[in-house]
DNA sequence: ATGGCAGCGTCACGCTGA
């Protein structure tokens, strides 16, 4: 079971190499964020006439979360409303779309994309940590579920300082500071970074500025994550960063992340239940 | 390297992202 997180920035813009890329690699789910276009508007029979089944939240010009799944989307929730009690908090931070959850061969794959925050200063750096507040009491319900979890996304954070190239400079900074390092690790809970489970080095990177020559100076960050419950995690055999996607033509600023599981139909608990014949 | 680059909406340039 392979799933893939990608910050595609436009999906409209880049539609043709994320086809070329889901040729290449054929994982069982992609997790888009920051697709960039109304829902009406999305090029759904790009994917669809690939056979792929496709659970869409988007907004016009910014945000926008998608699954394209080989297999099919389940009990598809989008926003933070669905996991949580009626809330009016959730409901606001929901006029951003930035969250889709689904059930994929029985996993509950969550897919965010978190705020940036923009600087220290900024309101969007207040918005980014009530979001993640939220996140906290989101995942805490989801937890009651007790489905396997699956937790991707673009999370805007370098949990750690072997996660930037320059933490002398960054640390402290917008993605780097303190409170968003600590409201992150206490949202995932007992929830594992699985790209740490192989590698344990710095210079892994997800995202390179299109500024600067951040690209051709390699000097990105380690931004997008894929987080599993334990369950997923002992069964997890690889998680790799797609770094040559970066280079592409007229690329997105950021790489594709892609977890295999070792997760079989029969393993999974529904499909037991289907088998007793 | 506190600039720069890319996409969007709208059609000249401001806003936003990270």
């Amino acid at each position: 079971m392979q799933i893939a997180t990608w910050n595609v920035n436009s999906i409209r813009t880049r539609i043709d190499q994320v086809l070329i890329w889901l040729k290449e690699v054929d994982p069982d789910l992609l997790c888009l964020q920051e697709t960039k276009v109304d829902d009406p508007i999305f090029p759904l029979e790009r994917f669809k006439s690939h056979g792929y089944h496709v659970s869409i939240h988007g907004q016009k010009s910014y945000n926008g979360v998608a699954l394209i799944s080989r297999h099919e989307l389940n009990d598809i929730r989008l926003g933070f409303i669905g996991e949580l009690p009626l809330d009016q908090e959730a409901n606001d931070l929901g006029e951003q779309k930035r969250v889709i959850s689904a059930l994929v061969d029985n996993i509950r794959v969550v897919n965010l994309y978190v705020p940036n925050g923009s600087s220290l200063v900024s309101e969007k750096y207040s918005y980014k940590l009530k979001w993640l507040q939220c996140l906290e009491r989101y995942l805490a319900a989801q937890a009651k579920r007790k489905e396997p979890l699956c937790l991707v996304g673009d999370f805007n954070i370098a949990l750690e300082d072997r996660d930037i190239h320059n933490p002398k400079k960054l640390t402290g900074g917008i993605m780097a500071s303190i409170p968003e390092r600590e409201m992150l690790q206490k949202a995932l809970g007992s929830l594992q970074d699985v790209f740490r489970v192989f590698e344990q080095e710095s210079g892994h990177w997800s995202w390179w500025d299109y500024r600067s020559g951040a690209w051709n100076r390699d000097s990105g960050w380690r931004i997008d994550h894929i987080y599993l419950c334990d369950e997923l995690l002992k069964r997890a055999k690889s998680c790799e960063i797609h770094k040559n996607q970066r280079g592409n033509i007229q690329p997105s600023d950021h790489a594709p992340v892609v977890v295999d599981i070792n997760w079989t139909e029969e393993e999974s608990p529904e499909e037991d239940e289907d088998n007793i014949f």
